[in-house]
DNA sequence: CTAGGGTTAG
């Protein structure tokens, strides 16, 4: 006989039941859960002393009350009802009642019942019934099974499918379904392969269920072509099947083929439900096609699906994410009866117009909205959830607003959500972002548990605060635990060795991440490197590893280097750099203010001409110099020289200035590009920057010993930094500006980046 | 007991 396949799960490794030659399908126990359960339906109809009743208008609990005799067939379809109503009281009612009439005895009630408690999401009790049964048949370890994935503990599952194998037990293919599932949770396409073996050695490759999951775990784990080719061995393919390809389609960025399937299923007649529609708009949300979009809804308007709830929140969400807001506006005033999930599409939409906003002050001003619509919710009497806190706190970070953050922070302590690792991790973000990493770490230490996001969350946190070393032995400690690093992780763990001038411990992360963890270089991870070369002025060693990539450089990579070789005044390998820079045609403006500093300052007048034609060329604008503070509810902005605040501002910012001035602060001028005719004027005070106005801003509106919490759209200027360097320690106020770079918190005189993350 | 609107790290 063939070897069997083996299964192995960290911490242990089993051989499969040799098979008889013929797979056990459905146990008759499943069989008969078919054949008494319903579809979810909403009139269940039962026999309750002999007459037909339907359960929903059925008081049950009255009767359990008055001691009427419940049939055993009745319990399920009662129990049924408990889960759609999703009420563990009445479930643990019921629950007494069987106790009480000897009906625990029977291994089928009592299966359906471990069932019921996974659907409550208390997976302790179900257990317990679990550990209880009088007979475990296949359908009550697939439960218990299903229970761990949803719960977001796939190991557990792994564990229990190897006990039921080693009882003797067979899979069904609803068994192998969910195990896959497992293998798609924790992302393991070695463990998944092996279930695809035993699933091809007893030949159900072709089975609905088992094909559908088969589709999703390829796509999970990145391989689009294999959950294409799962897809077409399913010979009987239901509305999932087809739903799931089109998700694996949109989830791997074919949304034009995954487009296509759909249209196949139009012109096939195939079935299809609002799970497939809510696929199509999720996936034209992702690829930001609008156009698509449109015609997807007005699909939906024509098929007369247009009153579906989850309809309209995804069709709300795509509007919002390709910034149609009056649209979404409109379906949202549109919809009599909104859930919880609409207003979470709605806050998570404009959480989303952050990142994909046209310039930052609309993005700031999707953020704000974003809160200001967390405000109604919360005033509305509806309850906010796990994604409801989760969206709140991304938004948050993103408008470093740490004053609303604790709010959330309080209201989340208050309705328990805290114990949720998503909640738990976008807290934590939250705190690093708005420059607290000693609250962001209280509440990292304090997390039951931790995912690898949570972990990577707090490491760059650290590194991003200039705690190198602290960042690096988080690192150590994930990898003590079995989390395995990504490539996110390592851009942080990069960036605190770069910060800290750590060159040889930085190579060997980077060749760690490589041969051990087989993970290929990003341009994010030069970016560190290049950085730490050129901090220490080795520009030279810095250029030899831009040769060495696999990859073209791109623009952040070369303007890095420029910028390292105007401070160490290299000016022909600062040359050679702009020439490769410029080849690239750059997008960002803050790199042709930088390529100009460098060809004005040493009056090359030709190169200063060709950087101007190809701003043109390429239609850069000015720069957008804005920054923000929020207090309390409010978000205040602020533009270089404004004179829109009050009198007393302007007052302070310039004893302020006086005062910095008294301890050896030196104003100096700066590049700009501004003016009406975007002509460049070439040096131009730097007295009234953005952030200088938006700190004075602070000074005045917040008590004396809060932060001052600024963000700015551009890099700050090296006048500024220093400025605000001296003025933390004259005021003995902590300030913190998150600029288009990095996070700068300025205590006592000192900045947390080491002084080398500014610009000009 | 299998897909299924909304959530976290760069």
């Amino acid at each position: 006989m063939a070897s069997l396949p083996t299964f192995s799960v960290n911490y242990c490794t089993l051989q499969l039941q040799p098979h008889s030659g013929k797979h056990p399908n459905c146990s008759l126990l499943t069989q008969k859960i078919t054949n008494i359960s319903y579809k979810r339906s909403h009139t269940i109809t039962t026999h309750l002393n002999g007459n037909s009743v339907p359960v929903k208008s059925l008081d049950f609990l009255q009767a359990v009350k008055e001691g009427t005799k419940i049939e055993t067939s009745c319990y399920v379809p009662l129990l049924q009802e408990c889960i759609h109503r999703n009420s563990l009281s009445e479930v643990q009612i019921l629950h007494a009642h069987i106790i009480k009439t000897g009906t625990h005895q029977d291994p089928f009630v009592m299966t359906f019942l471990v069932n019921v408690y996974v659907k409550c999401g208390t997976m302790e009790e179900a257990e317990r019934v679990f550990n209880n049964l009088p007979r475990i048949y296949v359908a009550a370890w697939t439960t218990l099974m299903t229970g761990y994935v949803q719960n977001s503990q796939p190991e557990l599952a792994i564990r229990v499918f190897l006990d039921m194998l080693e009882t003797g037990d067979y899979p069904t293919h609803i068994t192998l379904g969910t195990v896959l599932n497992a293998c798609t949770s924790m992302k393991s396409i070695k463990l998944g392969n092996q279930i695809h073996a035993y699933i091809v050695k007893y030949c159900i490759e072709d089975d609905t269920s088992v094909g559908n999951s088969l589709c999703s775990l390829y796509s999970n784990c990145g391989s689009l072509v294999s959950a294409i080719k799962a897809f077409r061995r399913i010979r009987e393919k239901n509305v999932i099947s087809w739903t799931t390809v089109i998700c694996a389609c949109g989830e791997n960025g074919e949304a034009f083929q995954g487009l296509n399937f759909f249209v196949q299923m139009l012109s096939e007649d195939i079935e299809f439900n609002e799970f497939t529609l809510t696929s199509i708009l999720s996936m034209c949300s992702t690829m930001l096609s609008l156009c698509v979009g449109e015609q997807v809804h007005s699909l939906i308007i024509k098929l007369g699906y247009e009153s579906n709830l989850r309809i309209r929140n995804s069709v709300m969400y795509l509007y919002l994410r390709c910034g149609s807001v009056y649209e979404a506006r409109k379906l949202f005033d549109g919809t009599q009866h909104v859930s919880l999930v609409t207003w979470n599409s709605v806050i998570a939409g404009h959480a989303q117009m952050i990142e994909f906003a046209k310039d930052d002050l609309s993005a700031h001003h999707s953020g704000a909205e974003a809160l200001n619509i967390f405000s109604i919710l919360n005033r509305s009497g509806m309850k906010p959830d796990l994604y409801t806190f989760s969206s709140v706190l991304t938004v948050c970070s993103k408008l470093v607003a740490l004053q609303q953050g604790e709010q959330v922070h309080a209201q989340i302590l208050k309705t328990g959500f805290l114990s949720d690792v998503v909640v738990g991790t976008a807290l934590v973000n939250m705190y690093n972002k708005c420059g607290s990493i000693e609250r962001a770490s209280k509440a990292f230490v304090e997390m039951s548990t931790r995912t690898l996001i949570s972990w990577t969350s707090m490491i760059t946190g650290f590194a991003n605060h200039g705690h190198s070393q602290q960042a690096l032995h988080l690192f150590e400690d994930m990898l003590l635990v079995g989390v395995r690093p990504n490539q996110i992780t390592f851009v942080g763990v990069l960036s605190a060795c770069s910060n800290a001038g750590m060159v040889h411990e930085a190579l060997n992360y980077f060749d760690m991440m490589q041969k051990d963890y087989k993970i290929r270089p990003v341009p994010d991870h030069i970016v560190c490197l290049i950085d730490m070369f050129v901090r220490l002025g080795r520009l030279e060693e810095a250029l030899d590893f831009i040769k060495r990539i696999e990859f073209k450089p791109n623009e952040v990579i070369w303007s890095r280097l420029v910028e390292g070789c105007m401070r160490h005044g290299n000016m022909e390998l600062g040359f050679y750099a702009a020439e490769q820079l410029l080849k690239l045609k750059p997008k960002n403006p803050e790199t042709y203010l930088m390529l100009l500093d460098m060809y004005l300052s040493t009056r090359r007048w030709e190169d200063v001409f060709r950087v101007k034609s190809l701003m043109e060329e390429e239609k850069i604008s000015k720069i957008q110099d804005w920054s923000w503070i929020s207090i309390k509810d409010k978000v205040h902005s602020f533009k270089p020289n404004d004179r829109l605040h009050s009198a007393d501002m302007y007052k302070l910012l310039d004893e302020l200035l006086d005062k910095a001035e008294n301890l050896g602060y030196k104003s100096r001028e700066c590049l700009e590009l501004i003016d009406e005719d975007d002509e460049i004027k070439t040096f131009s005070s730097t007295v009234y920057h953005s952030e200088k106005l938006a700190v004075a801003f602070g000074m005045l509106n917040t008590v004396n010993a809060a932060p001052i919490l600024v963000i700015k759209s551009t890099t700050m200027c090296r006048d500024c930094h220093n400025f605000i360097k001296v003025i933390s320690s004259v005021t003995g106020r902590e300030i913190i500006v998150r600029d288009s770079t990095r996070l700068h918190r300025f205590v006592d005189r000192q900045c947390s980046c080491g002084d080398d993350g500014f610009g000009l």
